[in-house]
DNA sequence: GATGAATGAGCCTTCATTCAT
DNA sequence: AATGAATGAAGGCTCATTCAT
């Protein structure tokens, strides 16, 4: 009768519960500073439970990686319905920029990185969402050139895409460098445009 | 005795060696996996001593970063002495991609961030080396554009300097998530010349 | 309904599944380092309902040792058949010192024995098991001597079961602690068929 | 000026601390059952400390291994200065059988070789002590046989040897088996007296 | 200045056991 | 009878930091 409540789907509830509970504690203590203890009384289990769900606390991580690309991509994906991408992106310009200024989110998104330079199954997974990032990202800058994009040289449109992620990736960045940053949004955003110009126009 | 040895000077040159030999460690173990007695086996010394010359291991992160920080400053400057400085970058796009793609450094880079996040001595180190290297790279753009850098609106110099930045800390992200970026850096150059264009000439 | 799945009779086949699940596990991994999870998923049951049918964990091994015990009994008792018992014994030496010397179920022996050296209820399980075997020996011994057993003085009879009880089970140590052991069947076997008939002739 | 207090001698009378604290508590609760924390209380230091001494809980016990067998061996070669070993052997048996009945000793043994079967590094530990006392063992019987020994079929020795080995662990396993056989020390005294000579007379 | 022995809090993880269903 | 989700205590081990020498 209830499919929703199925063994499995408690699992995947309970796996959610504890990934909201440890992107958290992450983005408040830092990976190796919030302990499963704390992971456990937030996500309300016990710590024992948690590896019922997962193998340890480098798969949870791995898990929010994964679930944050699901993530980007379902809105890449929305993004692509729209008619004149560039015109969108040109208008939610300031929007963009603040979105990526999230000191917390910023922090958690560069620990995990760190770790995954040493974590050979971290890094997997991040390669893994990257790479499907990046398709996306081709097929985006693809989309707004239209059929000038066959006059391209081979190799541009990879090129485009990966600045374009190092542009926004930048900007995470720079939101803890300077988490004043968000008062500058403003002065970016011209200019943040005209290299957008750059990379999605012909 | 000898002035060159005074108690002060030995100091300084022992905190150096700490500061190699924690870098080092740093890169292959990243922060919080490398301990103390690695550091002062590394620097050849017992862990005990450390602790006369840091206050602790955070306090050595910090020396790290303002260590690095003077060395950019200084590289920065180096490059002010040049006639055209965005003729200069342009030729040296693919070396300053490279440049900034060694995982290694970059793990150690993003690693201190996300720990400058939570940490409020070592975010104050981080955001004042970010405000000297900030202003550094306004002056080059203001050298760059000429007289013609009075035409332009308020504000503008600065979202270009953040935008430099966003970039090039953009690409060390991306050499983590893509370790196998550096074949990629030929079809990124003449984009990125594009870019540098955008930000640098009138 | 049908006698022979009476609820009891059912439970107890339960419980001979659970019994050899458990040995399997504990030869395998000894008896620490089995988990009741691992018990379960090898006697293919859930780990709660082990729990309907023993006490708890040591419960289990208890009842390994009392039915090891009985199918020693059973073996001591098929040999009591036997017309010529020291000939027999005899012949069979190699053999019976090769039934020994399997390590795993010697460790998983020693292991009982350590275990019940400090849990006082498996202390008295080992311990009226291994009354039960010295019985039966006494009586192989007094069989092999005849009628010539009441010239013994008092105590003899004991003295040599308690040995034989020795030397066997020292067989089983050997087994641990020179599994090499199986390569000197040959030479210990002449000396071992002497000592046999120190034990069990006149 | 002091060479008993030499940093490596300090570290090696730390090591025995640690090692009678276990041994101790070996015996009291059993390996497995036996913590670190109660064993660094036991020996007067940090649970961290134990950790500069010994690599892990395994490498504590097989430094108690190495430490017996010397202790062994010791006790070996103290009776090979005996003129005629077999008739000491006979006069001291009670005292033999006594001392390989203390149960707390015996159980950690028993344990210790379980552990064995399962630890590789333990199980080299065990295997070259036994090999050790093998060897001793074979000189022994050597000696007790005088020149009548080269009149022995080639491998008769070693099977003597085991034999021997097996018929005093046996004991050790056997006063598990069963506690109340010190009582039973006279009885089997006489028996064993016979079963020694088989072993090393002519 | 320099050592390195020593501390002890705290972490990740395991597992026997329970209980609602 | 049977499940398996859930608990929570406890364990081995690490490591930043201190301090007597």
């Amino acid at each position: 009768m209830t499919a929703s409540t199925t063994p499995s789907d408690r699992a995947l509830a309970r796996r959610q519960q504890v990934l909201d509970a440890a992107a958290e504690c992450f983005r408040r203590r830092g990976f190796h500073a919030a302990s499963m203890a704390e992971i456990a009384k937030t996500a309300g289990m016990s710590p024992g439970h948690i590896y019922n769900l997962f193998e340890n606390k480098d798969d949870i991580i791995a898990a929010i990686v994964e679930r944050d690309c699901e993530d980007v991509l379902g809105r890449i994906a929305a993004f692509q319905q729209e008619e004149d991408l560039l015109q969108r992106m040109l208008a939610e310009t300031e929007q963009a920029i603040d979105e990526h200024s999230q000191v917390a989110e910023a922090a958690l998104q560069l620990e995990v990185l760190a770790e995954a330079s040493r974590n050979p199954k971290l890094a997997t997974v991040v390669q893994q969402s990257e790479a499907l990032v990046n398709r996306k990202a081709q097929e985006l800058i693809r989309q707004s050139l239209g059929e000038r994009a066959d006059d391209l040289p081979p190799g541009e449109i990879q090129g485009r895409a990966l600045l374009l992620g190092a542009l926004f990736n930048g900007l995470t960045v720079l939101s803890v460098r300077q988490p004043a940053l968000s008062q500058h949004a403003p002065a970016m955003a011209p200019v943040m445009r005209r290299m957008l110009r750059v990379l999605m126009a012909p």
